[in-house]
Order: structure tokens, then C-alpha cells, then sequence
DNA sequence: CTGAAAGCGCTAACAG
DNA sequence: CTGTTAGCGCTTTCAG
């Protein structure tokens, strides 16, 4: 006699749901789950209990007989030093958060942890612990080959470079392009660029746009190093270039927080930006107001991107098929830097 | 007869790995529970069938039974903009999922929506979501107390300032004193301090250690601004702190972040650091090393700290009573701003 | 020490 | 349109 009415506040179920309506538990049933072929008086009465009792559905009754976790995963395949130090992570998952906010999944966040592979991330969406998940990661393909494997639905924020994985993405390429662009406007001629890891398309795709760019202004495209996207590789980066060319006077890195590390060896070596020489970072992220001075940069709509992905994610886990890929535009942010 | 032995792969049950060792059930349930009741021969056989089977109890099927979810949320009500300028966060949250490693509960992050209050946390905790709760946040006592009326498990990164919550926190106070008598120690007399809001914990904390180092040394802790744990806030403070005491030699700042935005306003108004102004900042962040020039600061242990809280919410979810609250050490960095 | 049996709250045929 | 009836996979008394 484990009864609402009578005992503590044990959770109501479908059951009292039902007593209290007049119904029976199916009845319920049909209407908590977007009851179309119920009486509207019905549904009005089962409504009408489910307030009044406070109802909330069991998600592990539900879970059970659906065979669905009611949880997806936000995979941030990523070490946790760039987790912690890159905003677009926290962002994306603001945006998943938002995506799922009215469907009632949990959304659970899994970083890599030191020494995971590919096979560690695959076992885990095969191990039941969620129905889908999304991938959010600048890295190269493989993973994405690992992942796509899988049978379960995975949705990618960034270019994941293999056939038949949804993706969304901003147009990269473009984005450069537009940055080079703003650069070259702004007068600057010897222009230079600081790479990604050549291996994620994020890396390659900005370098095409620069390389476009340049070569429509009929200028030189070849001065360039890669870098890691963290600040002590901009630095790095940026050493090497000034080597190579000690009178440049544009500059175009990948991402904030390198071309806050490249910044710093500029002044260091005595060049003034934006006197002697133009930047432009890319991002948007806080990196780019924390640096003297602030920088020009690209808008990288992490936490959009994420809600995409987590719409596409919710139509593939309802058995549809999504537009895929859908791309969305990078913005020039004007800052001191240019 | 939907059965693992002629179907395709559905997951296999206890009832399969039943048969297979030939036991019943219930056996195999309590060996998969730490079965100490079971002779350890059946015990062998039926770890023998679960390996082989390569079986993994359904998470709904039991949940439904214990009335457990077998997931803890990590809650960080705060708003999105620091959640995602402060890595303080996402290093709480590997050190919660390090926590959880090895006790297979789903760790879930909630962040606080634009305009949620306190009730709403709440009734998310009792909606039955989650088992229990971390909650980190440096905020005042109200939402603790709120919390504090659930009967869900709850323990707090940082101090709750509520009796009776169990938390974990690093000695604000000695840490912020450490960071003081480093600057005195360093020559620096005319000392001031940015605080954070005044309302938080480790705001109030930290200017108390700082005005017991300064009397200690027989010295003015009068001179003081303000902050809100911003970049920009710290800048402003720090106008405030210039304009009373434009010969200041040393200033201690209650985070990082506030510190970057201190040192830009003073380096503009013609000081030096740490030539002209020694400083010292808090929480040992990216921001620390991205000042020009680099930032002394104290550590803030995030990951660890998640991590304890972990354990006393796994203790506490067994119904133990973890010892609170756990305090942990703060520690010096040296950079270049001293 | 082990098995039988009941039931957690829900959904999904299948009949009406 | 609505009710009846089976389970989903697991834990947990209660008897052996």
C-alpha cells in the first residue's frame, strides 16, 4: 500500500495520475507523451491530475521498457589543459545545454582523460551509458572514422573530414579569407600567418582562406609557421617568423590565444602593433580583450554551433535524417590589434 | 524468447549470465553487488559467465528497483560569462568526474541559467534527477541555505557559510596573509588589496587575511577597492586604489582575473610592474601567465578539491557522515610581477 | 548459502 | 478513443 495518499511524499506515478483522472495508466501514458489520439476532455482531466499531483515521469521506469537512456554525451575529446584554457569547450556545451533544454535528456559532459583513444570513446557510446552524442573537437579525422563506426548517433561540431558524419561548422575558410582581407585593407603588405596543428581541419581550412586571400591581392603567401594553438606555441611561431621576415607588418593567427603568444614576442622584439604591424586572431574568446593592445579577431559561435548539433542530433535520434552540414558565418570583431 | 542465445546482440541480463553459470538470479546479483554471502565457488563461476558474456548491469533496470539514478550533478550557479572566463570551473568538474571514476554514477553539469534562482536549483535537485549534488560556487550563504532544506545529499566547493553543509575549501584566509607578507617581505609598503564581492566567502576571507598580515607588520590595511572577480571590475578597482594612493608600491588582488585588469590600469598610468608596484593575484590561473609581466599568484585547487568533494558526496550517499569541513592549502607562485 | 517470487513505473501491443 | 495485459532487467524479502 506504498500510496501517495496516504503515505510521505513518495514521487506520484502513472498509476495515482490515473486514480485521481479517472483513467486508466495508458491513458496517462498517452497523454505525458504527446497524446494525439486521446479525447481532448480526457486529456484536459489527465492534465488537470498531473498538476494537481505534481507528476514528473520516471526516467528510469521510461528508460527501461524504451531501452533509451534519456542521456546524450558532449565529447570533448581534447586534453585537459586546452579544455581548461579554451573557452569555445564551455561554450559548446552551453549551447548542447540549450539545444536539449525542452526534451527532457540529461546532457552529460565527457572529457578525454590523459592516455584515452579512440577506442575508449567508442566503447563508451557503445556501452548503453547514453542514445547519441556530440563531438565537439578541432582534431583530425581519425577519431571521426572511430566514431562513425559506431551505431549510435553522432553529431560533430567542426569539420570531422569523413563521409556521412553530420556536422556543423563554421566556413573557415571564409573566415580567414575575411581576415586577410581586413588586414591587407587595413595596408598591410608583408603579411605572415600562424597555423594550427596541420592536422585538424580548423588548422588547413583557416591557411586556404589566407592563401586565397593573398593570392587574390597578388601577394606573397608563403611566410608562415604552424603552431599548436596554445600561447607558448604562438610565441614560438611568431619567433620563427620574424626571423624569416623582420619587416612584416600583418600578421594572421589561427587562434586568440597564439596570437596573444606571438604579440608578446612582437613588442619583445621591439615592433609595435598595431604601429609597425597588424593582427588579426581568431576566436573571439577572452584571450583577445586581455591583450595589450586588444585584438581584431573572428567570431567562433561555439555555443550556436552547439545548439545546431544538438538539433541535428535530436532529429537523427528520432529516426530523421538532418541537413548535413550546416555552416555558419564567422564575424570580424574590430579591436585595437588592426 | 527474446534471448541473447538466438537473438542478434541485444545486451546481455542477469538471467543470461544465470544460465549460463548456472545459478539462479538472484545469485548473480549479489556477486555483481560485492557479493559476500555467496559461496566463492559460485562466486568464480558466476564472475566466469559475466566475463564471458561480457555483461554490464542495465543502469534503468536497477535504478528503477533502488530508486537511485545512479547519477550526482555538479552545479555551478553562476553566470554563464564567469563559467566561461574562469577555468576555476571546468577544473572542478574533472575533479568531480576523477571523484567519480571508479563508482559508475553518471556526473551531470549543470550550469545556472540566465535569471535561475535558488528555487529552481532546487526543485532540480528534488525532482529526482540526481542522487545528490557538488555545488561549486565562491557565492554568499542564500542559495547554500536554500539548499541545505533538500534532503538530497549536497556538498559545497568553497564555504557554504551554513552550519551543518558539508564542504571543502582552501584556507582563504592564510592564503591571502602568504600572498601579503610575500609583498612586504619584497620591500612593498604602501600596500593595497582589490577584494571581490563582498558577499562571497573567499572575498571576505581574503581581505581578512590580508589586514591580518598588514597589522602584523604594523602597517595600513585601510587602502582598498572593491572588485567583482572581473577583468574589467579590476580594472576600475584598481583606478579607484590609484587615485587615493598614487605612490602605492604593492598590491594584492583577489583573483587573477581582476589582477590582469589592475595591472593594465596601472601600467597605463605610468607605474611599472613590478618594478614601480609589486603584485600578487589569486587562484593560480591562464590569466596569470598571460599578464605582461607574469603574475604571482596563490594556487587554487580546483581539480583537488572537486575530487575530496566527491568523496565525502560518495560517503555521504552511503549514509556516512564524511568528516567537513576538509580544508586544503593554498600555495605561493612565483612570476615576474614581484 | 541459494532459489522463488514479487514488483519498481512505465510503454506498447492488442482488444474492445 | 480507451482499457487490459504483458513484460523491460533488476533487487529484495522470504523460504528453504
Amino acid at each position: 500500500m506504498a500510496n501517495t495518499l496516504y503515505g510521505g511524499h513518495a514521487a506520484p506515478t502513472l498509476e495515482d495520475v490515473a486514480r485521481v483522472a479517472g483513467v486508466s495508466r495508458a491513458t496517462v501514458s498517452r497523454v505525458v507523451n504527446g497524446g494525439n489520439l486521446v479525447a481532448a476532455q480526457t486529456t484536459e482531466a489527465v492534465r488537470q491530475a498531473i498538476s494537481e499531483l505534481g507528476y514528473h515521469p520516471n526516467r528510469a521506469a521510461r528508460a527501461l521498457v524504451t531501452k533509451r537512456t534519456g542521456a546524450v554525451a558532449v565529447i570533448v575529446p581534447e586534453a585537459d589543459e586546452r579544455v581548461f584554457s579554451d573557452p569555445f569547450f564551455p561554450q559548446a556545451y552551453h549551447g548542447a545545454l540549450q539545444g536539449f533544454r525542452d526534451s527532457d535528456v540529461q546532457v552529460v559532459l565527457a572529457m578525454a582523460q590523459p592516455g584515452d583513444n579512440a577506442s575508449r570513446m567508442v566503447r563508451y557510446l557503445e556501452s548503453g551509458h547514453v542514445d547519441g552524442a556530440i563531438i565537439v573537437s578541432h582534431h583530425g579525422p581519425a577519431l571521426a572514422r572511430a566514431l562513425a563506426q559506431t551505431t549510435q548517433p553522432v553529431v560533430f561540431v567542426g569539420d570531422p573530414e569523413t563521409p556521412g558524419v553530420c556536422y556543423v561548422d563554421v566556413d573557415q575558410t571564409t573566415a580567414a579569407r575575411t581576415a586577410t582581407e581586413h588586414l591587407i585593407a587595413r595596408g598591410a603588405r608583408r603579411i605572415g600567418t600562424i597555423t594550427g596543428p596541420m592536422d585538424m581541419a580548423a588548422a588547413t581550412q583557416r591557411l586556404r582562406g589566407f592563401e586565397e586571400a593573398m593570392a587574390a591581392a597578388g601577394l606573397d603567401a608563403s611566410l608562415r609557421a604552424d603552431g599548436d594553438f596554445s600561447t607558448v606555441g604562438g610565441g614560438l611561431a611568431a619567433a620563427r617568423i620574424l626571423a624569416e621576415c623582420p619587416d612584416l607588418d600583418g600578421l594572421f593567427v589561427a587562434n586568440d590565444l597564439m596570437a596573444a603568444g606571438a604579440m608578446r614576442v612582437i613588442e619583445d622584439a621591439g615592433r609595435r602593433v598595431p604601429g609597425d604591424v597588424l593582427m588579426v586572431g581568431f576566436d573571439d574568446s577572452a584571450a583577445a580583450l586581455q591583450t595589450v593592445p586588444t585584438l581584431t579577431t573572428m567570431t567562433n559561435p561555439a555555443s550556436e554551433l552547439a545548439r545546431l548539433a544538438a538539433e541535428m542530433l535530436i532529429e537523427l535520434l528520432a529516426g530523421g535524417t538532418p541537413q548535413s552540414p550546416v555552416m555558419l558565418a564567422s564575424r570580424l570583431v574590430l579591436r585595437e590589434s588592426t
